[in-house]
DNA sequence: TTGAAAGCGCTACCAT
DNA sequence: ATGGTAGCGCTTTCAA
């Protein structure tokens, strides 16, 4: 249904020229009017300066960005926008670039390999300076672009893998290490895994090999896995929870793929008439906003999104300014609420 | 602290003319066969795309916006991405503008008038086919820019006031009436409002109105109003509450700017002994994806986030293609849980 | 301190 | 079906 946009426009917009006739100068000087001001008579740049401001002259940075050497565009591509899984990390992000004239220009995959390949494809269309992108997973094919492209590419929430360039994130299979053991800790024995997870999202398969790994280090039965291709939302953890249970009763631990979900597991444990924590645990993955909020409140882990945006921003600037590649660790946190306090 | 970024590159990237050169063809046969590819000899065409494979060509969509005659830009503009207020407008306008070949330029104001016209002048400078931002009020210097650039604007979220060009989105001043007239209905008499209310969120401001007017005309004593301007959180939402309740205790029930804030509120109620909804109701906004998830569940509105960003995407297009500027309504739905139902 | 001219990579238009 | 030529609006030498 791509439906044919029209061609015409050719709107009326003042350009540098505009305002050089306007004030009777060359292009150039009002062009250096606003780069390099210094070098231009007080008394013309007053004048360039009124009447940038009576006409709403607005540079052209896709001018700029074609002659000059940088287009201070910086590509962000996530995988999802939904329920702030990433919304926190662009956040920080957009506004620390903005410190630096950079521009975000957003993509959103959806967990889908190809709309990957073609957004990363449109991005550099646009000869970013930088490109941040989730996860360290790629297509080969992204891969081959990202690197021909011969510019920084920062790979954030993951750093479990092969690294393109920079990355700033963590590595998810400790994560599910982590919650497998604290499910442990508590004397919980029979643990299973439910959740939304998509083709695509190598960060959830990752943790849940952390919590195999672990469960069977501490010679457990092999976890339960109940997953679902869907969105993650509540009303999918409420069925795949009654599912799960129906199923395996023996189940004693849930870890789930991420809090939203978690909530809905909750809700279905409590329809169940099953006690959490006493007679069940529940672990959750990302500290939604709501996850103390909810009853029980839900242990989880959180990663620190700010900082991962932060870094990012930093690691963009760094790497434009020829610093070396590097991988930037992010601490997170497992958050032990009532969810699993027995 | 804004650090200057080197000004280096010069990057090898292959250009329609590394293309041409290869083929042995001239630069315009190579954008024909990208553009219009019927008009180009089926084997030349195919020599054509095996060099741009080989060599990994991305088009320049720089030059291309800067000769042609439209940039593909659309540069949106939201006032947060904390808490995926705006999260879903942006995921399905981004969805559906990529059917159109339109990218996504990203800013967020943070709720802040200066920001927002430093943004939209840095969105402009990229010459974009058509602009989205949320809400009707803006910076009478922003209007003049957006009105100046000649470009279809899309006001979201909000169409209680002047609108520009085209509006997608609803009335917050009814949607606040609407919550009143809900408590009201439901015997709660002593109504107090309380979030975060930044200085620039309008809306905010519009939603109050709404349930001071339809509180007035209940012969309702004043709506008792406990804000602030930092972020909603729920952690704000227990100390509002906290402090509302010690001053005003006379109150019965408390609308809440969003339903992050009355998580935290419910939370108050608890500690402080109050029984949800006996003693007291709870309405939230926004229908965060854990409201029926809290315990009692919240009433809220649900705004149709998806529909915005949607119906957004088509007016953007419509607008290209010369459609006559419009308003678009949209739905919303009170949804009344447990903790005003009484 | 200012200006003229070339060129960034592409599209549009006119020839052939 | 293909190529030549002239820009798009800016930056970047190089002269003046």
């Amino acid at each position: 249904m791509t439906i044919e946009l029209s061609d015409k426009v050719a709107r009326n917009v003042p350009t540098l020229a505009s305002i050089a006739e306007r004030v009777g100068v060359s292009v150039n000087t009002v062009s250096r009017a606003l780069r390099a001001p210094h070098t231009v008579r007080i008394e013309l740049r007053r004048q360039i300066n009124a009447a940038m401001e009576e006409l709403n002259y607005v540079p052209n940075r896709l001018a700029g960005g074609l002659s000059g050497t940088r287009s201070d565009i910086v590509g962000v591509v996530v995988t999802s926008l939904y329920y702030s899984e990433f919304a926190n990390i662009i956040d920080t992000l957009q506004s620390a670039l903005l410190e630096h004239d950079l521009q975000v220009m957003l993509a959103n995959t959806r967990y889908n390999a190809d709309q990957e390949l073609r957004l990363v494809r449109s991005i550099l269309s646009w000869r970013p300076a930088a490109v941040a992108i989730i996860g360290v997973d790629h297509p080969p094919k992204v891969v081959e672009l990202l690197k021909a492209a011969d510019i920084p590419i920062i790979e954030m929430w993951d750093t479990g893998g092969e690294v393109i360039d920079t990355a700033v994130g963590f590595d998810h299979a400790r994560v599910g290490a982590a919650q497998a053991n604290h499910l442990i800790g508590q004397g919980y024995r029979r643990l299973a895994f439910v959740g939304s997870v998509r083709e695509n999202d190598k960060r959830a398969q990752k943790r849940l090999s952390g919590l195999e790994t672990a469960a069977a280090a501490a010679g457990l039965p092999d976890i339960v896995k109940h997953t679902a291709q869907q969105g993650g939302s509540p009303e999918l953890g409420e069925r795949l929870a009654t599912e799960l249970l129906q199923r395996h009763p023996e189940i004693d631990a849930i870890a789930c793929n991420s809090d939203v979900v978690a909530f809905g597991v909750l809700r279905a444990l409590r329809k169940l008439g099953r006690r959490v924590p006493e007679d069940i645990g529940v672990i959750g993955f990302g500290d939604n906003e709501a996850a103390s909020c909810v009853s029980p409140s839900l242990t989880t882990v959180r990663p620190d999104r700010e900082l991962i945006g932060k870094l990012t921003a930093e690691a963009i600037v760094a790497r434009i300014n020829d610093a070396k590649p590097y991988t930037a660790p992010v601490e997170w946190e497992l958050i032990v609420r009532e969810s699993t306090a027995r």
